[in-house]
RNA sequence: GCGGUGGUGGUGGAACGGUAGACACGCCAGCUUGAGGGGCUGGUGCCCGCAAGGGUGUGGGGGUUCAAAUCCCCCCCACCGCACCA
């Protein structure tokens, strides 16, 4: 048998036993307690790099932690394999998108293998498979049935790179969140499905993701962006009543102007047919000139433009002129708004930049704002003033009280709005799923029949990715055999939706797919949804929180509603790996800074390369791919690999010897070992595996010294050899089985249970106990676990070294047995 | 501007308010004929000292406490998210 470490070796022969009898597979029920283990499956778009390494590593060493500690776990994979890249292959490169996404699938399924990914490789799946995409149809259709999916024409966030619209989700400081090019608005007839409608379930649900990080809930919080306030219905002179909404009610005796957004309907009304027609529809262009960037940069001046008409404000019966200004936006509550700019930043801006009146309606607390010279809004605590019978009244019951009164007169009522839109879900891409809806000219727009699913993609070589897509049509439109279908209505010819729906779709419920995978009949058998669901640990990268993180839960809640699910949220728990960087920069094709895993394979083997990454941080934390690259895996995590492989190839000859003769030394490593088998548990159990293996170090250092000293009871030796390669096999599953078989076992490591301790080994009966003087550690002794305060007080004023930094008596004691003792001088 | 996260040796990183720097890399020393990125043992925050020992130290400044990397206040820096959302 080969003596020294030959992971190549040891890799494939494990690799071929695991895989070929499918190890990892998890029945359709799960019997005893489960543990459903998903990671947000990748894209396909090349091989395998150190940034699924760095999860994929965190991902199954959570897995096998919990199949070791008597859990069924369900442990599946697969990729979301519609999307751009596919296409841009197909543009630049005239590659078949399909045959293109499957062979980077292939790399990726075999890199993952190599890896020792416990996958349970029957349930795969593949969006861009019709039999996976086929339900997303059928959930289209279903959505559409319940008034979830509309069509509407709107301004839409254009990217003109890569030539199709963007979900607000997908626009990142004005960019396209993928290509970067800026994003300009254009207006168009597009596909939406009604998240807006789950806004609150949305946010009051947020509580019941026990497992996510306040950072992540901040996140998706400031994204669905709610806020409490009212409607205020202003009269028009001459015109149709608007209605304003605001979050400050109470400061409505301080507004002296009233804005809309250039693009009101209502703003052409009011100047048709009068000499500021011509000037509106100026200005409406200078602003349409605008980027989204500019327009909604709040370091630009605001500009206006008066409309020559009055509004009478509700409240007092002032007449306060209406104006039209770019700061003000179509898409946010009624789109019009009442100017307070005595309390709001952007009114005083505008207000001082065309000389409008200013009146304070808020006093604050021991001071007088001056409206003529205030040059900061002020929107702090105060009370009431020039407000009529509301004079005196404190902000903090102001709103509400202003409110109620104002919904009692009927001029408002009580109002909440959303910073969430609806999800833009239309794509003007080939390599996606078709929208099942026929347009036909008698009939309109007419779903598909569900029992002609699925409508599948036609063959990239029927059509021109090249075709001058500008004006907004996907490629589709190009397959002219494709695009003629006969209305399900009338049978008459009609025309096919061109657009295929947006990929953050099909993740939106692939992990209950997982659990039924080859399901023909519905996208999933409830039942068997039920038994697994939910998802007990969640991975992935945080870059999804306002994108996948939300859109799952809002199709988690509608499966809810449709009585396909039980749980209210999908994924409980969620860890959010840290990115791998290289240079600070995110690993990334376009910056050619991508590494690959092959070397390291190679070289030093799947379970050092894991363990390289495992150990180099807590699994949130960045990392940092280091400059001399591969090279750091050597030192860190190989030779501490051969270093516990010599101590199993050493110390694995001698077997039972009969009855134990335990000496001091022997003791002491057992209980060394029982000691770390507690922290190491509880360690694994917080997915603190940097801290789990520096504990594995020093066991093993532990084990080096006992034997250095001239230690080698066998018993002991096996035990703790026993134990480590247990509490290693998460981390370096291969090694692992390779040295448990030697050991002499015919079944695998990684269906054993997870090593316990015996907690009268593991408890410490000496400890150290350290004396401060004033707070400085001026000794430190050796003591019995169950010290006394008494005795601990004897020993500290004994001390030498104490009694030097003590005049006298101390004035107090502050005894924390066993392990402190402060004394203050 | 608003919200959030973070700042610890040469490096990655450890530290329920209780010995700061575990573990590891690197470096230094000793041992080992071991020579295809080795192995074993010990040392290693900084300053003074041969040593014993003493001082100092977690971005900066205050505070609470017997005791602060950890809690509170102010400031600086870095990163992330949102950003005319009325």
């Amino acid at each position: 048998m080969e003596r020294d470490y030959d992971h190549s070796a040891v890799e494939q022969r494990w690799m071929k036993e695991w895989i070929g009898h499918n190890y990892w597979s998890a029945p359709d029920f799960p019997e005893g307690e489960k543990r459903y283990t998903c990671t947000m499956y990748p894209y396909p778009s090349g091989d395998m790099h150190m940034g699924h390494v760095e999860i994929f590593s965190i991902h199954d060493a959570i897995a096998r932690f919990y199949r070791m500690r008597g859990y069924q776990v369900m442990n599946p994979i697969g990729f979301d394999s519609f999307g751009l890249p596919a296409e841009n292959a197909a543009i630049q490169r005239g590659l078949d998108p399909k045959e293109w996404t499957y062979s980077n699938i292939d790399k990726l399924y075999s890199s993952a293998q190599r890896l020792g990914c416990s996958f349970d490789w029957d349930r795969k799946i593949a969006s861009s498979d019709p039999e996976f995409y086929k339900w997303n149809q059928w959930f289209f259709l279903k959505f559409y049935e319940r008034g979830l999916a509309y069509k509407k024409a709107a301004p839409a966030n254009w990217c003109p790179n890569d030539k199709t619209v963007l979900a607000n989700e997908q626009v990142v400081a004005g960019r396209c969140e993928r290509c970067g090019a800026e994003v300009t608005k254009r207006y168009m007839s597009q596909w939406f499905f009604k998240i807006t409608d789950y806004a609150d379930r949305l946010l009051d649900d947020m509580e019941l993701n026990e497992g996510w990080t306040d950072r992540l809930k901040n996140l998706q919080v400031n994204w669905i962006g709610r806020s409490f306030g009212a409607e205020v219905d202003f009269a028009v002179e001459g015109g149709d009543p608007i209605t304003v909404y605001t979050t400050r009610p109470d400061t409505l005796w301080g507004a002296t102007f009233f804005v809309m957004a250039p693009e009101h309907p209502v703003a052409e009304e009011l100047v048709k047919g009068t000499d500021n027609e011509a000037a509106l529809a100026r200005f409406k262009e200078e602003v349409a000139k605008l980027s989204e960037i500019d327009r909604t940069s709040t370091e630009r001046a605001k500009n206006g433009m008066f409309l020559g008409r009055y509004a009478i404000n509700p409240v007092n019966d002032e007449r306060i002129p209406i104006w039209v200004a770019d700061y003000v936006l179509m898409d946010y509550g009624t789109g019009a708004i009442m100017a307070v700019p005595a309390h709001d930043a952007r009114d005083l801006d505008f207000a001082r930049r065309y000389d409008l009146p200013v009146r304070v309606a808020i006093q604050p607390p021991g001071d007088q704002l001056d409206a003529a010279t205030m040059s900061e809004a002020y929107v702090g605590p105060g009370k009431m003033v020039n407000s009529g019978l509301f004079d005196g009244t404190r902000v903090d019951e102001s709103v509400k009280k202003v409110t109620d009164w104002l919904e009692s007169e009927g001029r408002g009522k009580h109002a909440k709005n959303f910073r969430l839109r609806d999800w833009l879900i239309s794509r003007q891409r080939y390599w996606g799923t078709p929208i099942p809806i026929v347009f036909c000219d008698d009939c309109g727009e007419v779903p598909l029949p569900l029992d002609e699913l699925p409508l599948e993609l036609p063959e990239s070589s029927t059509v021109d990715f090249n075709s001058d897509s500008a004006q907004g049509e996907s490629p589709l439109a190009t397959a002219e055999g494709w695009v003629h279908a006969p209305c399900p209505k009338c049978r008459k010819d009609a025309r096919r939706e061109t657009d295929t729906l947006d990929t953050f779709v099909d993740s939106s419920w692939y992990f209950h797919r997982y659990l039924d995978p080859h399901n023909d009949e519905m996208p999933y058998d409830r039942a068997r949804s039920d038994a697994w669901m939910p998802i007990d640990q969640y991975t992935g990268g945080i870059e999804h929180a306002v994108m996948h993180l939300i859109y799952a839960r809002f199709f988690q809640k509608v499966l809810m509603d449709m009585g396909m699910a039980k749980d209210p949220e999908p994924f409980p728990h969620l860890l959010n790996q840290g990115v791998v960087t290289m240079g600070g920069k995110k690993m990334s094709k376009s910056l050619g800074n991508i590494v690959e895993p092959q070397e390291a394979f190679e070289r030093y083997g799947a379970d050092s390369l894991r363990l390289y990454m495992l150990f180099s941080g807590p699994p949130e934390a960045n990392f940092d791919w280091p400059a001399e690259g591969v090279d750091a895996i050597g030192p860190v995590a190989h030779d501490w690999l051969k270093r516990v492989w010599r101590l199993c190839e050493e110390n694995r000859d001698v077997v039972n010897v009969g009855e134990l003769h335990l000496n001091p030394a022997d003791d002491a490593l057992r209980k060394y070992l029982h000691r770390t088998i507690k922290v190491v548990t509880v360690d694994y159990g917080a997915f603190s595996f940097n801290t789990a293996i520096a504990r594995l170090h020093e066991l093993v250092n532990q084990v080096y010294r006992y034997r250095s000293v001239g230690g080698g009871n066998p018993q002991v030796l096996r035990e703790v050899i026993t134990a480590l390669l247990k509490m290693l096999a998460p981390i370096a599953p291969y090694l692992a089985e390779e040295q448990w078989r030697r050991l002499g076992h015919d079944t695998s490591i990684h269906f054993e249970s997870w090593p316990s301790f015996d907690p009268s080994l593991a408890a410490e009966d000496e400890v150290t106990m350290v004396v401060q003087v004033n707070g400085k550690v001026r000794d430190t002794m050796k003591v019995p676990a169950d010290i006394t305060e008494a005795r601990m007080t004897e020993l500290a004023l004994a001390s030498r070294k104490v009694r030097s930094h003590l005049n006298g008596d101390p004035k107090k004691i502050i005894a924390k047995p066993p392990k402190l003792i402060s004394l203050v001088a």
